[in-house]
DNA sequence: TTGAAAGCGTTACCAC
DNA sequence: GTGGTAACGCTTTCAA
């Protein structure tokens, strides 16, 4: 039988509200005292039991806020499908999520959304951190504030925030590396579409990409790099622009949004299923373009954990006192093609 | 606030025990009664709360038991790992695992084994079913008894069984055919080594192959077929043997086990990182062969939530009373290469 | 600084 | 057939 607050207190000559006290350093227990729990609670190997505690905490409510530049990005569909999931799976512990949608990457509007959810009284944060000075300073002031911050999908590594839940954008360029290299041999000539150079994470796996090829195949040649800022009208212009200039490029590589846009510029080229395109995240239209042959890989990055594993952990942090066992949580980098969708 | 069994209790005029005697259809409530409760219940949304059940539940021990034939099967290194994962994410709630390992596919020892289980007085039963009567009556009689089971990895359709967690054969062999298809260009002579043509998962794959290469890419031939048994000694041989009768052969397909034999027939003939190479699960020695560009893709299960999700049902369903949401639990086809191990 | 007791939601046991 | 009560492990409040 597990040890309990119970078995503690007897062996100590001490209350139950004494233990607790001591285990949870609260105030007002003589340090003797509380060494001398601790001691013994060590000793037996005392583990806190889970029910229990969601038991008692269910009596005052605990709330997570969560925002997601979700509006018009249909990756965050699977993102809230795992909030919604952890959000009904912790309910009869005591856990709330108020989910904030919004558009776009201003800093000023991240800011004062935060700032609206810190109105509702929330106990800790979940957020797709904007690299600014000013997102990190008040991820380190709702931190002094006792209100956690996990960063979901793109990181903030010198904030103080609790942690990390998203891919490896690195690894994953690798990926795309890999893949255009088993299909074509090891020998091609890329065109390149980005979302953004101000995008820290399509920097990466362009850099990833870049890695590998260097490495692995070095006859798999960047032909053209161009930006369409995850636009699909723009995707299309570029790559039909881009292609018509370059008739040797004979794969393509979409390292953000614009998937659609690019697709159509290959349909009015004559060229799909006759260029290789791999490109990433799981969503309807990209399974679609699988489907049709269009696309012939997709790397993906287990959308649903994304939205998971935060509040999972944000709950084990707050109710059961658990920190975050890592301080980065990548997700998988998964491949689909047509077959395994 | 949500709706306990105290409110329902106030609202019937009853008292809190025959609210729970009613809620679980348990005996000794007059049935005008229980209707009332259930009504009450009903109109009220009432949910159980998960906590207060595991609490309760916590006095008396709920123990599942697993047998796996996973004695010299590197695979089920990571089924354990997730089965060790929610023996202890669940243990404060009261669960129990006892994990019996075995060798090989004997019914008799299975019967046995399960027997043995019984004696240890277990409330639900995890095992990876062998396709014969005698198993599947032990089934329906473990049912009969109160004692769910749960088959992994290989299902028992026609059984008793609770619900099956384990992959899509037909689509794992799809997914290799595609691959295959994505790597040669969609033209290709294939030696394919299969485990047992008794096995009913490995004849499922290469059925799915053989699908996929009919509908997608005609011009993907099978050269050879071989079997070894899962056996690398055999493989070795049966592989060497093949390549050396069928030159034209560019791609390897191997269905299940015997890897590391046939990357050594490969290496002698000179033909390694020459020859195409899919094959499955992504066990270490596996791995390795991906690192060194012997293998250019395995196809794996998810073998960790193979063991995790049916702990997590049984547990749901015998703590919670939620049974399985869904007959069939098929687990995702992952794809690994190189750069995304 | 410490102890005693109530309470979270559910279940089991005993008495009627 | 039903009610009352104690118990599961933990936290919190009130008294001392």
């Amino acid at each position: 039988m597990a040890v309990t607050i119970k078995d503690i207190a007897a062996i100590a000559n001490v209350s139950r509200g004494t233990v607790d006290r001591a285990l949870n350093n609260r105030a007002g227990v003589n340090a003797d005292v509380a060494k001398r729990i601790l001691k013994i609670a060590a000793d037996l190997g005392y583990r806190p039991n889970k029910a229990g505690k969601a038991l008692a905490a269910r009596k005052k409510s605990t709330v997570i806020g969560v925002m997601l530049p979700s509006i018009g990005n249909r990756f965050y569909d699977e993102v809230i499908a795992g909030i919604y999931r952890a959000q009904q799976e912790f309910a009869d512990y005591g856990l709330k999520v108020i989910l904030r949608q919004y558009k776009g990457y201003s800093t000023q509007r991240q800011l004062q959304m935060i700032e609206e959810l810190e109105q509702e009284n929330i106990n800790a944060l979940c957020l797709v951190p904007i690299d600014h000075r000013s997102i990190r300073e008040k991820i380190g002031e709702l931190r002094e504030r006792q209100i956690p911050v996990v960063a979901i999908n793109s990181d903030l590594p010198d904030s103080d925030r609790l942690c990390f839940v998203g891919n490896d954008y690195l690894k994953s360029g690798r990926t795309a590396a890999g893949l255009l290299g088993l299909m074509t041999g090891g020998k091609a000539n890329v065109l390149l579409v980005t979302g953004s150079i101000h995008m820290l994470g399509h920097n990466q796996r362009i850099t990833g990409f870049r890695q590998s090829t260097k490495e692995e195949f070095p006859n798999i040649r960047v032909a053209d790099i161009v930006a369409c800022n995850d636009d699909n009208e723009t995707a299309y212009h570029e790559v039909l622009t881009s292609l018509r200039a370059h008739p040797q490029v004979d794969s393509l590589f979409l390292v953000a949004g614009g998937q659609q846009g690019a697709a159509q510029a290959l349909r009015e080229l004559g060229l799909e299923q006759k260029i290789r395109v791999v490109c990433y995240d799981d969503t309807e239209p990209n399974k679609q373009l699988l489907r049709e042959g269009v696309v012939n890989a997709v790397i993906c990055q287990e959308a649903l954990k994304q939205g998971y594993t935060p509040i999972y952990l944000l709950f084990d942090y707050l109710i059961n006192a658990v920190p975050p066992s890592q301080e980065l949580f990548y997700t998988d980098i998964v491949i689909k093609i047509k077959e395994n969708i």
